[in-house]
DNA sequence: ACCTGAACACCGTTCAAGT
DNA sequence: ACCTGAACACCGTTCAAGT
């Protein structure tokens, strides 16, 4: 989609603002500053005067992301506070699915990355825990911290029930338990989250079951 | 380096030890097809004979990886089986530090891929894990089944003790949080650790925390 | 101060041709 | 059956020049 006022003057924050939606639109590795210079009505070293090169571009981006994320809950609770901002983390990267690449590619956090961690940081600190307890926590929850962690499967898109169908027949003599696994997962009835895999379930589940066990030696610290 | 015997046939298997020596030697963002082929003493189109495209190099390649992954050990305790071949595979990704980028990008697993999977499901369900416990257990565990997680910060290279006490003192300001755990974590002399941040201790803790989790759920379902 | 145009040094991959 | 050469359609980024 071209811009509106392709003459309105360029800044940081049009670009910026240009290349997350270009990214949401086209997917992040069809987004080139040829393009994104093209989409802004403007020649492609024009971008050049306000992002030093693309990786600061692509930094920009996710402080833009980060930036959607709500600010902390005040609550006794710790586990729930940093639940909650988790949970929202996970919101705000859900409108950009390019977003958790991204953040994975940046060599050095950027200052809004930086503060959204020592805020989870101090969430943690205030609810109790040592520093070197943080510390491990920190390490423990990992890309969760941001609101997404790394699956097993690559499994972005849901598949037909026909194609399911045909890759559990076709798994079942080479790779008999993941045939197993995938046939009662998406046929049993029985399951609490309905048939199916539930991401949003499966991401609550984990990050829980790690609250949980640092609860425990929170308490034991 | 050059290949001593540039004159040998061409074949799939050489070409996808050769993308992984050129990978291992000067990072994966610098392995492209020209350079490859050029490494072989082979024109670029060469390489098109043995593998369709990129995608297809990259697959060859991290089945490499894979294959280097010990079997299972046979053991009555689930937890020190599924533990023992988490650390194996984390041992065969650590020889080459371009893989976990690799694996994530992904878009289909490759039969040794799927294979390593299969025989994952299989120790959890010969350990008493239901089908659907298991599914979540992949889930929490993620991209920990293949030896690595996505870290809050990208730290891959050691900061040598001057740049680090800069660190400190600039973040003081700004975030407070992180810079009382990083001279905490790299002062402590209490640490069981030892100083500084140990990332194979870190690993081990978040999987242990996470595999108590599931033994816990395993035994009350 | 900001934008432009042409150029450089790269990519992955096609096609038609060679042996 | 396997390798080659030239070409295409892209990249990010430089430099010197325009307004």
């Amino acid at each position: 989609m071209v811009d509106t006022q392709p003459r309105a003057r360029l800044t940081r924050d049009r670009v910026l603002h240009a290349a997350v939606d270009l990214a949401d639109e086209v997917g992040i590795e069809a987004l080139s500053m040829r393009k994104l210079a093209q989409n802004l009505g403007v020649v492609p070293m024009a971008l050049y005067k306000h992002v030093a090169n693309k990786e600061e571009l692509l930094d920009g981006m996710v402080d833009i992301v980060i930036g959607e994320i709500d600010p902390p809950v005040t609550t006794a609770d710790w586990k729930m506070a940093v639940r909650q901002r988790i949970l929202s983390a996970r919101r705000s990267l859900r409108r950009h699915p390019w977003a958790p690449g991204v953040i994975e590619s940046l060599a050095n956090p950027s200052p809004v990355v930086l503060s959204y961690i020592d805020s989870m940081i101090g969430m943690l600190r205030a609810g109790g825990f040592s520093v070197h307890l943080t510390h491990h926590a920190l390490h423990a929850l990992g890309s969760r911290l941001y609101g997404f962690s790394q699956e097993v499967f690559n499994d972005s898109q849901p598949l037909d029930p026909g194609t399911l169908e045909l890759m559990i027949r076709e798994m079942k003599v080479g790779y008999p338990h993941i045939a197993e696994m995938l046939g009662t997962v998406y046929h049993d009835e029985e399951s609490i989250v309905g048939q199916g895999c539930d991401d949003q379930f499966e991401f609550e589940f984990a990050l829980d079951m790690l609250l949980k066990g640092l609860d425990k030696l929170r308490k034991s610290q």
